[in-house]
DNA sequence: TTCCAGGGGTAGA
DNA sequence: TCTACCCATGGA
């Protein structure tokens, strides 16, 4: 048993930027994260052993430099974490921002290429915010397909508020498949994406779908790619964001947001929009980085307004 | 009411 | 494997 805490530091790679990785998509937006403008902090319930507390991340010192985890309610909230709490929470804070990622072989790949991809490094781009969990993942995911960001938003919202923890920390596969397609349709509002979002939570609660196969996923894209479209309601979009949340970025999730920024940015003369394979086109010669060059071409065309990517 | 949204599913070529 | 077409569903 460590002494109690309720401020850690956890280190981080040299190339590390909060701000730019908090920023990388749209998830900062989805609860139960939340932003802390005045902190510029990132905020959110977490479960712990023994109960929930909510943890404000932020990283005061700047680039490079450790991010720290605030401890603002919950357990902990009045004497800290113990040992076993305190690992969650770093463990979650590394998966949230993909610490472990090595985004060099992509950095020096934009070097080469030149303007705009050049400032990938400077700016910091290139690890997109997580969830804790792979399965809160997959359920954002599934939120996001044939709706607005705002559909999204709001039924992510409505799925936390109903089977979420006592602190709002997200709920578990168990609690997804104990509230049922049912409560999900009508007290969510997730419409038909019910029954493959009960379905997902039950084969994960029952150990049928072991996702955390896939955070060490050695074999080929294609194949993880392949299990993941198994799942009910993931089509190649969903597939191909579940891929670049796992780190592999040679697919191309296309939505509607993919076709009119490429349509935009590389074919301005083009009198009908071009075919997706035609736009799909464009980053083949980034192989494995297809998705983050993409990312990056529309990230860095929106970042200097500050926002997120969120369509 | 109409139209759209960070698509999915399926049939047929 | 690619295309065409239908379908879903809340919100503007």
């Amino acid at each position: 048993m460590t002494a109690p805490t309720i401020r850690e530091p956890v280190p981080v790679p040299d190339d590390f930027d909060f701000g730019a990785t908090v920023h990388s998509h749209g998830w900062m937006r989805l609860a139960p994260f939340a932003w802390d403008r005045d902190r510029n902090a990132l905020e959110r319930p977490l479960r712990v052993p023994g109960g929930e507390t909510v943890v404000s991340l932020s990283q005061p010192e700047g680039r490079g430099r450790p991010v720290v985890a605030r401890i603002v309610a919950g357990r902990g909230s009045r004497g800290g974490l113990d040992g076993p709490g305190w690992r969650v929470v770093e463990s979650a804070a590394r998966r949230m921002l993909r610490l472990d990622a090595d985004l060099e072989p992509f950095h020096a790949r934009c070097r080469e290429v030149g303007p705009p991809f050049e400032r990938a490094s400077e700016l910091g781009f290139g690890r997109l915010l997580r969830a804790p969990t792979p399965f809160e993942d997959l359920v954002k995911i599934l939120a996001t397909t044939n709706t607005s960001w705002s559909g999204t938003t709001s039924m992510v919202a409505r799925l936390v508020e109903l089977a979420g923890g006592s602190h709002g920390a997200f709920p578990t596969p168990a609690d997804v498949a104990a509230l049922g397609a049912d409560r999900v349709r009508e007290r969510a509002r997730w419409g038909y994406r019910s029954e493959p979002l009960v379905e997902l939570a039950e084969a994960v609660a029952s150990g049928r779908l072991d996702l955390e196969r896939w955070e060490t996923w050695d074999g080929s894209t294609g194949e993880l790619e392949a299990e993941v479209r198994e799942l009910r309601g993931f089509g190649p979009y969903a597939a191909a964001h579940v891929l670049a949340l796992l780190g592999r970025h040679d697919r191309i999730g296309v939505d509607t947001a993919f076709r009119s920024f490429v349509a935009a940015r590389h074919f301005p003369d083009a009198g009908e929009r071009p075919s997706d394979r035609k736009m799909l086109e464009v980053y083949d010669a980034w192989d494995r980085w297809k998705g983050l060059a993409y990312w990056f071409e529309l990230w860095h065309h929106h970042y200097g307004g500050g926002d997120a990517v969120t369509g």
